[in-house]
DNA sequence: GAGCTTATACGAAATATTTCGTAGCTATTC
DNA sequence: GAATAGCTACGAAATATTTCGTATAAGCTC
């Protein structure tokens, strides 16, 4: 065990992430533009230059800085952070109960008849999955 | 036209609504109690006063003050409430698809038959009122 | 009614997060 | 090589949230 996970995002970091997961490695300058075309407003650079190099010590990002401008890049999967967030928000929204949360977010606002779809695939299998002993699964998760 | 929603609650504020939804008002001290036990750690009793204190001008909670204990007691509803940070959550870390949360939700943790079959009858649910035009349905939200 | 227990109110410290100003370095241009 | 433009580092203000200490009042017991 050599890995100490890294910690959850703040709300800026994640809005990074979702950056660099969408466009990849990305400078100071490229990250900075992209935030403030998501947001309405100008973000200042060096906000977003100190929330990168924070994220660089908890290990959320790595850099290369070979060259004058460091280039960026997540150092955390998309969905595994992911993952990690929607536990923290089901324990902390839904008592720990994941079904809670999928029925709200099914039952109150509106799917279309092909995401219902997909998700009756997605129960397939996770079904079949069950169902199956296991073999010699080597798709570990 | 004469309500202003109530805002977001922090995390604490969620903590506290979660007691009142499940135990009913109470006073800060019986409140507090529970806080106690859901954490490991005793939480420090003009803590939880003063978080209630703030809830009550947020119009998280009302209370009565009849007593010298006041008791409070939630003034906004579990689902609607839930409804409102899902909605948040969704955006923040699902980049507003829904669908995507739902399949993390179900994909990357184990969910009984018994859990699966819940979501089909649901699944069965929506679609017979997407396929039905729409009677004059007396639940509303 | 003095003393103890239990309340509430309130200010403010402690902590976490976001934001930005300023200093200083490096490359480029003339 | 001086001026300029663009970059990183860093301290610290601004904001939000959590926590608690202290003052003070109300009720209870003897």
């Amino acid at each position: 065990m050599s890995k100490a996970p890294p910690p959850k995002p703040t709300d800026s970091e994640l809005e990074i992430l979702h950056v660099l997961w969408q466009h990849g490695p990305a400078t100071v300058r490229a990250i900075n533009d992209h935030l403030s075309q998501r947001r309405q407003a100008e973000v200042g650079y060096t906000t977003t230059l100190k929330i990168l190099q924070l994220m660089l010590e908890k290990a959320l990002v790595r850099r290369d800085d070979a060259d004058r401008s460091h280039v960026y890049r997540a150092a955390v999967r998309e969905q595994e952070t992911q993952g990690l967030l929607l536990d923290k928000f089901v324990d902390a929204t839904f008592g720990g109960s994941a079904m809670k949360l999928v029925m709200q977010a099914l039952g109150s606002r509106p799917t279309s008849a092909d995401e219902l779809a997909q998700i009756r695939r997605l129960l397939n299998d996770i079904e079949i999955q069950n169902s199956t002993p296991n073999s010699d699964d080597d798709d570990h998760a």
